[in-house]
DNA sequence: GACTGTGAAGCCATTCACAGCT
DNA sequence: AGCTGTGAATGGCTTCACAGTC
């Protein structure tokens, strides 16, 4: 066996903050960036921006810097974005109405398939263009398209029968919005994405800024 | 001076989780509740529960447990959210329509005050009961009702002209959703909730998972 | 001369384990 | 006996500083 190399999960979501980063910089035509130009852009330190890529190769020239869009290939390849990923989304209330014509997950190369809800009044309808279906369709539909990541946007209340039914259904991960901890078995990946816990850590900053 | 203690981003996060949990127990009319149970309700262990609320006082009692009401109590008190918080949010399209009718907000204490726009076909409307303002009426309205946060819905390209008004207003905290980095000075506090940001790490998590 | 890649050091956060209180 | 509060130990992440390469 390899010498296991753990890497942090805060070097995840700087890597894909500079990927982002990245695609502008290559849009505008530029060749090679130093981890000091990355770090200016992205609000880090440049030892910071080197180690993180470090951690998974030496994609760099000394002396020169990296070259954009290598690079850009490089760290779409480790995020798992040289494949396309199929995903759905619960809830096509307001925030799930959001959610599926948010632009940065089709830019990024999510491509979402379909929108359940339980209310009867909206199955069958169009929401920004995706179907949407009833919730006892999703365990068919996830297994007949292989969909790999659930999005959660429905109220506290019903995320956790949702996730249940994401988890039968042999889902990879989740990406909840639900104000409400979800129990799920290891294998499956949850990622909660929590709106009043933002706005209230941010309140006790302001609170205590002096400190 | 007395002696700085340094409290943890992450307790900061896991409290107000805690608090949202709480209040839940706190409607089921128990009592008494134990950081083992606590930790069992919130997905953590005791010990990283005692240590967190352990960092702002002692509340509980030993061999007991914490009193389930005043624990409420001071953990919102610790969040800064005895008062009540002013908030705008500007960008009046899909997300910002989202935001604006979040139930998680208002339950916390948060109150919307107003919705800022640059569309002029917007502009007078009401969107979830709230007024849309134009942008340019924005420093203004900060100003006349002491407005503490704006949040930040608009599209990347606009979102630092947003920032730097909301900045020129003496706004003390940003909830910034626009997939970008903004430049601010160190006295306003910000936030960034990355959508697209989170899915990454998920696909990332998912294709690692064996790791 | 410029900039990367990286071991070592330093710092921060979590977990352990137990003394102390009820 | 039960459960908190906390110093000590461990583990993880970031920063430093410099050798290596172009």
């Amino acid at each position: 066996m390899g010498v296991e190399i753990k890497i942090p999960e805060a070097t995840i979501s700087r890597i894909s903050v500079y990927s982002r980063y990245l695609v502008e910089v290559e849009r505008q035509g530029i060749v090679n960036i130093s981890s000091g130009e990355i770090a200016e852009g992205v609000g880090g330190t440049p030892a910071q921006v080197r180690k993180d890529l470090a951690y998974f190769g030496a994609f760099g020239t000394r002396g020169v810097g990296y070259n954009v869009r290598l690079l850009n290939q490089e760290i779409k390849e480790i995020l798992g974005l040289s494949r396309q990923w199929d995903v759905i989304l619960i809830g096509a209330g307001n925030l799930g109405s959001a959610l599926s014509q948010y632009r940065g997950f089709r830019e990024r190369g999510f491509n979402i398939l379909a929108v359940f809800d339980n209310d009867m009044n909206k199955v069958g309808l169009k929401l920004n263009g995706l179907p949407i279906y009833a919730i006892n369709q999703m365990a068919d539909f996830i297994r007949e398209n292989k969909v790999s990541i659930g999005i959660i946007a429905v109220p506290a209340d019903y995320a956790q029968d949702v996730a249940d039914i994401l988890i039968d259904s042999e889902i990879e991960g989740i990406l909840n919005f639900a104000p409400t901890v979800l129990t799920v078995p290891e294998e499956v990946i949850v990622r909660d994405v929590d709106l009043a816990v933002n706005l209230e850590v941010l309140t006790y900053n302001i609170e205590n800024k002096d400190v």
